[in-house]
DNA sequence: TTACGTGCAAAATCTTTGCCCCTGA
DNA sequence: TCAGGGGCAAAGATTTTGCACGTAA
């Protein structure tokens, strides 16, 4: 693949970030830095990247796909009123029985749904 | 709410079924029973049976939105070659460490990436 | 040079919604 | 009766794609 300022752009972008962006929100960022940088640009790296492992997809519940250049293994806590979304690395599940079962386990995307404590209040 | 027949019909083809169908294979299935029924009604009630727990949304990674009928605690597996997605009883997990970060959770969803038995041959 | 990448806009998908008629209670 | 529900089609929202031009190697 050719180097190209775009997709190191939307690559820097989606790494750089703690949160969790979409699509539009990663277009509108990247639009401060590159202005002609396209929406379709975008959609187009993020899918390549995504392909080489490079970035992560979260789809969460609100039919936007997310993304994270955090590449550890780790969970995500959704919270149902304010929608943010938190990084959990605490809990790290096995993968063993899934073997035994004859499942080879490429990757995992665990979601915890429920209140954070800001909404709890 | 009041009763409905297309609703129970929608209701009872994701209850009935073992797949994890997408709205418009439910779609498919209810017009079998009932011609006459409209894709637009299908998400209307799909929409209000999650609400109602009665159902259980799965987001994959297909942009499509998958329905689970059984609403016991299990997660899911999905072959990256043919999409199938497999029910997964065996691991529940602790909700005890993320109740201590102060975080209430009320659903989890965990999927599992990888290839099927049938796949890796 | 030239195959890959981009910008732009149109198209494709999936899902939601408005409107008017129908129906369960 | 009459408020909630359905059918239909149009609208929305998100994502993909075709095409002509640009650019890294």
């Amino acid at each position: 693949m050719r180097f190209s300022r775009q997709r190191e752009l939307v690559a820097d972008i989606v790494s750089g970030r703690k949160d969790h962006p979409t699509a539009d929100a990663i277009y509108l960022s990247a639009r401060e830095i590159e202005p002609n940088i396209s929406l379709g640009t975008v959609y187009r790296n993020l899918k390549l990247l995504a392909d080489e492992g490079r970035l992560v997809t979260l789809e969460t519940s609100d039919k936007k796909i997310h993304y994270d250049g955090d590449l550890s293994i780790h969970s995500h806590f959704i919270c149902e009123d304010c929608g943010k979304i938190i990084d959990l690395f605490e809990s790290a599940h096995s993968h063993e029985l899934l073997e035994n079962m004859g499942l080879s386990v490429s990757s995992e995307k665990c979601f915890y749904y429920g209140k954070c404590s800001d909404c709890k209040r």
